[in-house]
DNA sequence: GGAATGACAGATATTGAAATCTGTCAGCTG
DNA sequence: CAGCTGACAGATTTCAATATCTGTCATTCC
């Protein structure tokens, strides 16, 4: 066993707790017993300690609780990352390719895990804050590959943040968690590709 | 006083109980008590019948709901089917005549009376069916609209009506009841004009 | 001495009994 | 007789008592 960074006593056994422990605890319990009824509580219980513990990383369960949800936004930006750097690729494949994965990522978590996606839509809906700050994110990404295509004289705009803005809003149907009972659908898959067709068309220099 | 239409008995002073004296006496309860209150027992109080008599014309008050549920949306249609009709004038500038109405519309109704805007949208949820075949009515109208572009030679679309549904998702945000709290943010007229503009470029011919 | 505890006050949620509502229908009324 | 009434059973809602939770902090424990 390696002692952990610079730890005064090494207590080996019972792992320091942590933000980030506890962060892990609160998904789980979310997981669990849903927003509704996760406690502090029963976060302190998985963890085995008094919640007066857990209430010294975090100053209330409002900000518990948005920090969970700024690692889960988080996650879900990183994942797009990738697209907005693929340098090399044409412009319309990379937006086309970054909506598109944005729908699926969306679609999956809602498809695969009903009650997760129903307990982080809450959460989301809790922390309009994060939310904003995880919305100018992926505007933020949209803008970049408006850019580079507009750099590349493939796409015309005067200005490329308002665009994406544009772009982001006008498929909000394939990415906004309130329309998910939308994506179970027979022809979604054909609306989003109407609604992008009309987009990149819309965008051509 | 002309007798009204042909009735058998004229039963002068207390008016006949109609369907229509019903849904405009529902309408008003649901005003004064909004939607999780009020009660077919308010109904007929306001009416000064007993609540059997209200069941005599509604099987159930899902069905009353439903009713009025519809007239309200037929009302919005109505207002809109003036612009398709207006033959003469420019494609574009009918479409984004007709997008600019429905968002006024809906922004005013949202804005100037926000509990009897909340009252609708509550009973636009619980009546999906009527919801629905009021949204192919509205995307029937833009469907008009592409179609006599098209037929201009102003548009290109393979089909108007698939097209009209790509403008209406992507306008989603400008017409949605989920979305009213944005209506009142500083930049949604520039948010919608940006969406507007990318979608007319991308059905120009 | 820094971290954790657990008792506590006020806020929030749960529960179950009582009140109200929905939908029916036999009978009243004009 | 057509239309309306009001009593009724079962479903739903309301309300108040009870239990649980949130956030604090004096005290305890390594």
């Amino acid at each position: 066993m390696i002692p952990e960074g610079t730890v005064s006593s090494m207590a080996p056994t019972p792992e320091a707790l942590t933000a980030e422990r506890i962060l892990e605890a609160t998904e789980e319990v979310l997981r669990r017993h849903g927003p509704a009824k996760a406690t502090v509580v029963d976060v302190a219980r998985a963890l085995g300690v008094s919640h007066g513990s857990v209430y010294r990383h975090f100053r209330t369960k409002a900000a518990l609780r948005e920090a969970v949800t700024k690692r889960w936004l988080d996650r879900t930006s990183e994942a797009l990352a990738g697209i907005v750097a693929e340098a090399g690729r044409d412009p319309e494949a990379r937006l086309r390719a970054w909506l598109l994965a944005l729908f699926d990522a969306k679609r999956h978590k809602a498809g695969d895990d009903p009650e997760l996606f129903a307990t982080y839509t809450t959460l989301a809906g809790e922390n309009s804050d994060a939310v904003d700050e995880h919305l100018d994110d992926l505007t933020g990404q949209l803008a970049e590959i408006v850019r580079s295509g507009v750099d590349a004289g493939a796409f015309t705009s005067a200005d490329p943040l308002t665009t994406a803005r544009a772009v982001f809003h006008a498929t909000a149907r394939f990415h906004d968690p309130g329309y998910h009972r939308e994506w179970e659908r027979p022809g979604v898959q054909d609306e989003f590709e109407a609604v992008v067709d009309l987009l990149t068309r819309g965008l051509r220099a």
